[in-house]
DNA sequence: CAACAACGAGAGCAGTGCTCTTGCTTTTGA
DNA sequence: TCAAAAGCAAGAGCACTGCTCTCGTTGTTG
């Protein structure tokens, strides 16, 4: 399926792949808007006009760049899932998995702040995310929903109260993202998802600067919290 | 102390503020990344060298439209408070208020996403913010802080419990925004500043397409859920 | 082995941010 | 009052960008 059919073929994806590390470097160096093609080509030492054989244009480079960070994260979301699943006694509450998987984004975003900036920093409107994004995009949102999903069945939830004018939107919601849950749980859910990402862009993006210093702390408190408001019970002494 | 002293400083006065109308038009249209001196010149009829008698480079002109947006947005909420305060037949209880002022926030940012972007998308690291932004920067957060602050002094407020890692930190961003208050709710407002500009952000940048529908709703619901955790008591009947 | 498709390189176009120089106009101070 | 100083607009020009087109070259395939 995936067999490398000729040295012509087994080029083309090398070199791919240089010019996207080339690039990922630069993005890290200088962030996104002084991500030039032409300097990339030159790191390469190949002619700028060479670079188009692989990338029709310079948002084509982007939107690769943007695949991979959304996949990256979402590969350290599962593996912190995956990992706090396999955790000995026994794995931890759900609650707490729910933060260690918060945690892992934290995380990555930390180590790759111009990659987290591509992906939820500011995707202009009137710019619509090619179709090739959406399924990388919901990775991380997965395994929440995974998480809840498994922590329903096991210990069930402690439902949130849904007001009454969303009962139309939850069940919609629901029957989008998760069937099987509880419709009171989606709304919370999604909200708790792009609370999670607030509290991370704001860290990132430098807003608690000269104000938050206990940042870990901090995040891993909200989170928590974050779990509480969509059913998970932690344990008590959590925090 | 504003009198204006001549002709020329009348014009100067004049022309950057036709500069920043013409560059905030093709924020507007195209966004910051495709904002270019030279065409904001060729639409004012004058030569693009001579822009730089008004901003000395591209990012100036950004940042003095940065600035200009956080003080708009802080203005909404400003004005947001004064309206709840003053309603009648009695100003509404301390956490529906705050949901008006979070809500306000988010009609501004949806009526200028493209500025919201600016200011809340993606100030990559390494370009820290100028100095002349932080004070406009802080004007949303200042009347979140004196909500609660009077929410406290009128109402009382319901305490959020305190992590014990968190309550050295505590201490010390209470002593920073409000020394007033009791030292708990400092981080808890702090993170739920910043999940409010989460769930923003995620409506602005597209996050929720094809999955949230009663956008409006959710928010209000999610607000009032943050109005909670800082301690704020809602009406009972709160959505 | 010949036809074909993929490729690399170079020249070139239109656009960008920014600088420097050249004249002109307003303001200022002796 | 009137010359010096300071502020201003305009043009040319530099180095850079994304992108296109053409022209040889090289690997693939019937």
């Amino acid at each position: 399926m995936s067999t490398i059919r000729g040295a012509r073929e087994r080029a083309r994806i090398e070199v791919t792949a240089a010019i996207k590390d080339e690039a990922r470097k630069q993005l890290a160096a200088e962030g996104a808007a002084k991500l030039s093609l032409r300097a990339v080509a030159r790191e390469l030492g190949m002619a700028s006009s060479a670079l188009y054989r692989y990338f029709p244009s310079r948002d084509d480079l982007l939107t690769a760049l943007i695949v991979d960070a959304y996949d990256a994260v979402g590969e350290a979301a599962e593996t912190a899932r995956a990992t706090a699943d396999r955790a000995r006694p026994r794995p931890a509450p759900y609650a707490d998995r729910w933060v260690a998987v918060a945690g892992a984004v934290r995380e990555w975003a930390l180590a790759h702040p111009h990659e987290y900036a591509l992906i939820y920093g500011s995707p202009v409107p009137g710019y619509s995310a090619p179709m090739d994004t959406v399924g990388p995009a919901s990775r991380v949102g997965m395994v929440l929903i995974g998480l809840i999903r498994d922590a329903f069945r096991e210990d069930g939830l402690a439902v949130p109260p849904l007001a009454a004018e969303l009962r139309a939107e939850a069940e919609r919601i629901a029957a989008d993202i998760a069937p099987d849950l509880p419709p009171a749980v989606a709304p919370a859910l999604v909200a708790a998802w792009a609370q999670l990402f607030g509290l991370i862009s704001f860290e990132i993006f430098g807003q608690f600067n000269r104000m938050v210093e206990a940042r870990e702390q901090l995040f891993r408190q909200a989170a928590g919290e974050l779990a509480r408001s969509v059913g998970l019970r932690g344990s008590p002494a959590a925090g």
